[in-house]
RNA sequence: GCCCGGGUGGUGGAAUGGCAGACACUCAGGACUUAAAAUCCUGUGACCAGAAAUGGUCGUGCGGGUUCGACUCCCGCCCCGGGCACCA
C-alpha cells in the first residue's frame, strides 16, 4: 500500500458524496429530526479564513454522528451575499456586485466543499438571488400587514385592527369622527401607525464618507464600523421596524433557550429592562406638565432639580412648547448661565446646544465633567409642592425614557456631581440604617430605609418603591412604568446591493405594498450603483424602474398596488422606494428556506416546516461567531415571532440550543521592544497602547512609548528559542532581566500572521485540518493555531494507516479478521497456530478499551468536547500500535468513530478493508454501541489515603463489595505498616474510585 | 463603574468533590540509516537525597473556610479576556 495521501482520496470521496448525493435531507417521519445548522458565511473576496472551518467541522461532526443514530438531519449552507462590502468593491473596480457576488460564492462553495462537509448540496440559498429575496419582501410585506396588540401581546393581521376601528370597538386615535366618515388617504395614514414597517423622520447616522445611513449598531465611537469613517447625525425619512413591541417578549423568550449565560446577558442588556414609575411634574406658571421617567421613586422628596436632555422638545427655541422664559429669573447665579451668551435664558440654552452638538461622541465619553445651563424655568415637585429648577444638560440623553429626568443628587452619582458643580442642594431621602436617620456617606446609591419622605418613611428601598408607586397612582401624579433600552430598528439604507423594498409611495403622501403577484421585486440592473454623494440613494438613478403607475385594489385603507402599463384606465402615479433593505434582511429568515429551497409557492410548505421546527422546537443546533450576539440573533428571534404570531412557524423561538465558537488568533507571538538607540526596554515599561506598522525588512513592527519618559519604542518579534519563562514572565535569554510580551494575536493583514486554509490542506489535507481545529481545544474558547499541532494530527492519521495498511516497504498486513473460531489475514491468507493464538489475545485485550472508546467518543459528542474525544482515539490507535496483529472489529470501530472527525480516511480505510462487502459509504454505518460492564476493567487498582495523603493502593476486583475491600486494605502489609501504632477512626470506600483511612 | 467568562507544566489543554497534568506540541537521549528526513523506543511540573533502582517534599493566580478528601464547593482579594457604559 502506498503512504497515507490526503490529496489523492480526498477530492475522490468528495465526488462520490456530491454525485450520489449522500448527505441529503429528508422528511421522514418515521424518525426523529435534528436541524443542525451554521450562520452562513458572507462570501468576502477574500475567501475562507481558519475560523469559518471551526464552527463549521463542529456542526458538521455533529450532522454525521446525528445522522449515525438514526435520525434525519438537516445540515444546510448558503450565501448571505447582499451588503456593503461587495458593494465598496464593486465601487472601487467598477465591476459588478452581482459578477464579483458570483465570483466570490463559487470560490466558498469551492474552498467548503475541499473541506469535506456533509451538507446537503441541493439546499444551497443566496440571499441575492431573486427567487430567496422574493420571499425576504414577502415577510417584509407580513410584517407591514401586522400591528402589536398590547392586550394580547401578539401581533395580529392589520386587517382586524380596521375592523376594530370600523366597527367602533375601538377608538381612532387623535381623531374624533368615526372610521368610515375618514377618506382612504386619512385610513391609511391611522394605520400606519400601528404597523410594525412604518415611516419616521430620525436622527439617523449619516455617513458621508460611505454615503449612506447606518445602524447605531454600526457606528463605534462615533465612526462607521466599516471603513471607520466619521458619522454624523441628520433627520430623514426612514422605514423602522417596531422591534420594541416584542422587548418584553424577546426578553422573556430567552428563559427557554439553552445559550451561553453571557450570550443571554448580552441580549438581556441591549433589550435593557428596568422597572420604575412615570412622574409627571407641573412646569411652573405654564401650562406643560413635564414627564420623566425614574426608577427610584422612593426618592421623589430627594428631587433638587430637573434635567432636559439639549434635544429635548421643551427647549426647541422658538418652538410652540418651549417653556424657556423671555428673561431670567431675579437672583439667578451667574453659573447658571451659559459663559459669552448669559443675556437671556434662550441665547444660553441655544448656545449650549450649539457647544454640545459640536462635540464628539469620544470627547463626551472622555469627559464625564458636568455641564449645562439652567432653563430659567421651574417645575412643581408633585408630592411637596416644592419649585426646583430646570436644566438643560447632555449628561440626559433624549433617546432614553422621556429625555428628561428628576435629579436626586443626596442617592445618585452623576446627580450629586452636578449638584456641587451648580451649587444646587442636596438632600437625604435614604438612610443606611433603619434606626438611624442618617447613616451611609452621601451619594448612597444603594438600597436603604426611607427618610425625610412623609408618605413612606421608614419602609425599607424594596417596599418604598411600589408603596410610592400606589401613592402616586392614586393621586393621579404619576404611574408604575417598565421601561426598554432597545429602540425600534432603522430598517432602509442609501444602498444599491440590498432587497428593493415592495411597496410605493402614492401622490398623497401615503404607501401601499405591492400585491403578492408582483413579487419578486428586482433590483434593477443599474450600470451606475455608485452612491450619488448626496442623501438621495443610488437607485435614485434607475428612473423607468422608479416611477410606475398603479392600480390600487381592495378596500381604500389597506389596498395593495400592481404595476400597470401607463395608460390603464384607474391606474394612478406612484414611485418606487429608493432605499434598501439592511444586511440583517436576509439572513433574519434563511434557516427557513434551506427546509424548502426550491418552493415557489410559499417560502415553506407547512407540513416541511413543522417537521423540523416543530418537535423539540426550533433548530436544534446553531453555530457560530459571538459577533451577532445583538444583531443577527435578535433581528431573527424578532421576525420569526412575527411569523409565529402570524401562523407561519411552529416554534416560539427559532433556535434552541446556540453555541459560539472561539476566535482563532494568529501563533503565539514574542514581543521585546527597544529604544531608537538599541537599548532593550522590559514591557512593564512599555504602554500598552500599540500600533503596527510594516518594518523596514518587511516584517511587522509594533510602534509604542515608554510608559514614563514617553519616549518612541519599537517591538519586534524574537524567536521563541530565545526567550524563556522566569516565574510569571517571559524574558530574553540573553538579557534575562528584559521582559518581553508574550501573547498571540488576533489574525489580520497588517500583523502578516494570517493562516489560510486552503495552504492547510494542500499541505496536511482537510481531515487533518479539521482534526486540528477540533483538537486545539474547548470550542467555545479562544486558541492559538500551531503549525506544529497540526503536524501533531497529521501523523496521528498517519499512524492509524499504517496499523492497517503497514508501510511502503514493509506492506506486512497486520489486520485479521474472525472466520468463525479461527482467525485469518484479512488478504485471505491462513495463520500460524501462533499468529491465532496472538490474534485472540489481542481481541481480547482490545475488548474493554473499544467498549470505553466507544462511550468515551459518543458521550464528547454530545457535549461538544471533541478535543477529548480525538484524544481518545489517538489512545486508541496508540495501544493498536504496540499489537502485532489487529482485530478488523478494532479497526472498523475505530474508523466508525472517526468519520464525523475526519470523513476522507475512515471512507477510504474502511472500503479498503471491507471489500466486496463495504457500503457506499462507512456514514451508512449505524454508530456503535457499547455495554456499559464492558466498559470497566474487570479488575481495579483502589489509591488508598491515610488522613488524606496518597499511601499505598490495592488490587481489587471490579464488582467487589466494600465489605471485602476493607478487608483487603486492612490486610495489605504497606498499609499496615503506615497504620501501625494509630488509632483507626473512620474507614471510607467510594465504590471503584477510593479507600479513605481516617486515624 | 456595572455585568459575564477565565487563571493548571516550556506550550495547547485533561480531570467539575476521589490517584493533578490524559492526549498532543516542544525539547533531550537512543534505535534504524553512509548521512539526513521520516519512523520507532525512552524521558520530559519543580525542588531535595541517591551511583542507580528509587525515595521524599512542594505544586492548579493569592489569602482564608467547608470536607475523611478541594483544580473542583463557599468567603475575601489580585490579574487577564469579553460585553455594556452619564440608560435616570
Amino acid at each position: 500500500m502506498p503512504q497515507y495521501n490526503p490529496r489523492s482520496i480526498e477530492e475522490k470521496w468528495q465526488q462520490i458524496w456530491l454525485q450520489n448525493k449522500v448527505f441529503a435531507s429528508h422528511v421522514d417521519t418515521a424518525k426523529p429530526k435534528f436541524y443542525v445548522l451554521d450562520m452562513f458565511p458572507y462570501p468576502s473576496g477574500e475567501g475562507l479564513h481558519v475560523g469559518h472551518p471551526e464552527g463549521y467541522t463542529a456542526s458538521d461532526i455533529v450532522a454525521r454522528y446525528k445522522r449515525a443514530r438514526g435520525f434525519s438531519v438537516m445540515h444546510p449552507m448558503g450565501w448571505d451575499a447582499f451588503g456593503l462590502p461587495a458593494e465598496q468593491y464593486a465601487i472601487k473596480t467598477d465591476t459588478h456586485p452581482a459578477a464579483t457576488t458570483r465570483k466570490n460564492v463559487s470560490r466558498f462553495r469551492g474552498q467548503l466543499q475541499s473541506l469535506g462537509f456533509s451538507y446537503d448540496w441541493d439546499r444551497e440559498i443566496n440571499t441575492t438571488d431573486p427567487e430567496y429575496y422574493r420571499w425576504t419582501q414577502w415577510i417584509f410585506l407580513k410584517l407591514y400587514d401586522t400591528w402589536f396588540d398590547e392586550s394580547r401581546s401578539q401581533g395580529r393581521p392589520i386587517s382586524e385592527l380596521e375592523a376594530e376601528f370600523a366597527s367602533g370597538r375601538r377608538a381612532v386615535p387623535g381623531c374624533k369622527q368615526a372610521w368610515c366618515e375618514l377618506d382612504g388617504r386619512r385610513q391609511r395614514e391611522v394605520l400606519a401607525g400601528f404597523r410594525l414597517a412604518y415611516q419616521a423622520d430620525v436622527a439617523v447616522n449619516w455617513c458621508p464618507g460611505l454615503g449612506t445611513v447606518l445602524a447605531n449598531e454600526e457606528v463605534i465611537d462615533g465612526k462607521s464600523e466599516v471603513g471607520g469613517y466619521p458619522v454624523e447625525r441628520r433627520p430623514m425619512r426612514q422605514w423602522m421596524l417596531r422591534i420594541t413591541a416584542y422587548a418584553k417578549r424577546l426578553l422573556e423568550g430567552l428563559d427557554s433557550l439553552e445559550w451561553s449565560e453571557s450570550l443571554k446577558m448580552m441580549q438581556r442588556n441591549w433589550i435593557g429592562r428596568s422597572e420604575g414609575a412615570l412622574v409627571h411634574f407641573q412646569v411652573a406658571d405654564r401650562p406643560e406638565i413635564l414627564d420623566v421617567f425614574t426608577t427610584r421613586p422612593d426618592t421623589l422628596y430627594g428631587v433638587s432639580y430637573m434635567v432636559l436632555a439639549p434635544e429635548h422638545p421643551m427647549v426647541h427655541i422658538g418652538q410652540k412648547d418651549c417653556i424657556v422664559p423671555a428673561a431670567w429669573p431675579e437672583s439667578t447665579p451667574a453659573a447658571w448661565k451659559f459663559a459669552g451668551s448669559e443675556e437671556i435664558p434662550a441665547s444660553s440654552v441655544m448656545a449650549y446646544q450649539k457647544w454640545v452638538a459640536g462635540r464628539s461622541e469620544r470627547q463626551r465619553q472622555e469627559d464625564v465633567s458636568k455641564t449645562g445651563v439652567f432653563t430659567g424655568t421651574y417645575a412643581v415637585n408633585p408630592v411637596n409642592q416644592q419649585r426646583v429648577p430646570i436644566f438643560v444638560s447632555d449628561y440626559v440623553m433624549m433617546g432614553y425614557g422621556t429625555g428628561a429626568i428628576m435629579a436626586v443628587p443626596a442617592h445618585d452619582r452623576r446627580d450629586f456631581d452636578f449638584a456641587r458643580q451648580f451649587g444646587l442642594s442636596i438632600k437625604r431621602v435614604v438612610s443606611a440604617r433603619k434606626d438611624l436617620l442618617e447613616a451611609g456617606e452621601l451619594p448612597l446609591e444603594e438600597a436603604g430605609y426611607a427618610v425625610n419622605s412623609p408618605w413612606i418613611d421608614g419602609m425599607a428601598t424594596e417596599q418604598a418603591k411600589p408603596a410610592m408607586i400606589g401613592q402616586l397612582e392614586n393621586r393621579q401624579m404619576g404611574l408604575g412604568r417598565t421601561h426598554y433600552k432597545i429602540r425600534d430598528w432603522l430598517f432602509s439604507r442609501q444602498r444599491y446591493w440590498g432587497e428593493p423594498f415592495p411597496l410605493v409611495h402614492l401622490e398623497d403622501g401615503t404607501t401601499a405594498p405591492l400585491a403578492p403577484e408582483e413579487l419578486p421585486l428586482r433590483l434593477p440592473d443599474l450600470a451606475d450603483f455608485k452612491p450619488t454623494g448626496t442623501m438621495a440613494p443610488p437607485l435614485s438613478k434607475a428612473g423607468d424602474w422608479a416611477n410606475v403607475r398603479v392600480l390600487l385594489e381592495g378596500s381604500p385603507a389597506t389596498a395593495v398596488a400592481r404595476v400597470v402599463p401607463p395608460g390603464t384606465p384607474g391606474s394612478v402615479p406612484a414611485r418606487r422606494e429608493l432605499n434598501t433593505m439592511p444586511q440583517w434582511a436576509g439572513s433574519c429568515w434563511y434557516y427557513l428556506r434551506y427546509l424548502d429551497p426550491r418552493n415557489d409557492q410559499v417560502f415553506c410548505q407547512r407540513d416541511t416546516e413543522r417537521y423540523w421546527m416543530e418537535q423539540p422546537p426550533g433548530v436544534d443546533l446553531y453555530i457560530g461567531g459571538v459577533e451577532h450576539a445583538v444583531l443577527h440573533l435578535l433581528y431573527s428571534r424578532f421576525w420569526h415571532k412575527v411569523l409565529f404570531d402570524r401562523g407561519y412557524v411552529s416554534s416560539q423561538e427559532p433556535f434552541r440550543k446556540l453555541v459560539n465558537q472561539g476566535l482563532i488568533l494568529g501563533e503565539a507571538e514574542y514581543t521585546a521592544y527597544s529604544t531608537a538607540a538599541g537599548e532593550w526596554v522590559s514591557w512593564g515599561e512599555v504602554d500598552p497602547d500599540l500600533s503596527t506598522r510594516a518594518g523596514s525588512d518587511g516584517r511587522p513592527e509594533i510602534i509604542s512609548r515608554h510608559r514614563r519618559t514617553g519616549e518612541p519604542l519599537v517591538g519586534r518579534g524574537q524567536a521563541a528559542g530565545d526567550i524563556e519563562k522566569r516565574g510569571n514572565q517571559y524574558v530574553l535569554k540573553s538579557r534575562p532581566d528584559i521582559e518581553v510580551d508574550a501573547r498571540s494575536y488576533k489574525m489580520s493583514k497588517s500583523r502578516g500572521n494570517v493562516i489560510n486554509p486552503d495552504d492547510a490542506i494542500a499541505k496536511y489535507g482537510a481531515d487533518s485540518l479539521r482534526l486540528f481545529e477540533m483538537f486545539m481545544g474547548p470550542l467555545e474558547q479562544v486558541k492559538p493555531w500551531s503549525t506544529a499541532g497540526v503536524e501533531g494530527v497529521y501523523r496521528f492519521l498517519h499512524r492509524l494507516w499504517r496499523n492497517v495498511f503497514g508501510t511502503e516497504e514493509d506492506h506486512r498486513q497486520r489486520v485479521v479478521v474472525q472466520d468463525g473460531s479461527s482467525w485469518r489475514a484479512l488478504d485471505g491468507g491462513g495463520l500460524t497456530a501462533d499468529q491465532q493464538r496472538k490474534s485472540q489475545a489481542a481481541a481480547d485485550e482490545l475488548l474493554r478499551p473499544m467498549h470505553r472508546l466507544i462511550r468515551k467518543v459518543t458521550q464528547d459528542i454530545e457535549r461538544l468536547s471533541f478535543n477529548t474525544a480525538i484524544s481518545a482515539m489517538m489512545e486508541f490507535n496508540n495501544l493498536l500500535t504496540r499489537l502485532e496483529v489487529i482485530p478488523c472489529a478494532a479497526v472498523l470501530t475505530l474508523v466508525r468513530l472517526l468519520e464525523p472527525y475526519a470523513p476522507h480516511i475512515a471512507e477510504e480505510i474502511y472500503q479498503q478493508i471491507s471489500g466486496a462487502a463495504a457500503l457506499g459509504s462507512v456514514s451508512r454505518i449505524p454508530w456503535p454501541v457499547y455495554d456499559e460492564a464492558l466498559c470497566v476493567e474487570a479488575r481495579c487498582d483502589i489509591p488508598v489515603q491515610i488522613n488524606g495523603k496518597l499511601s499505598g493502593r490495592v488490587s481489587v476486583p471490579a464488582d467487589a463489595a466494600e465489605e471485602h475491600v476493607l478487608q483487603s486494605v486492612l490486610a495489605d502489609t504497606e498499609i499496615q505498616e503506615k497504620l501501625a501504632g494509630r488509632n483507626l477512626k473512620k474507614k471510607i470506600y467510594v465504590k471503584g474510585r477510593m479507600v479513605s483511612l481516617v486515624v
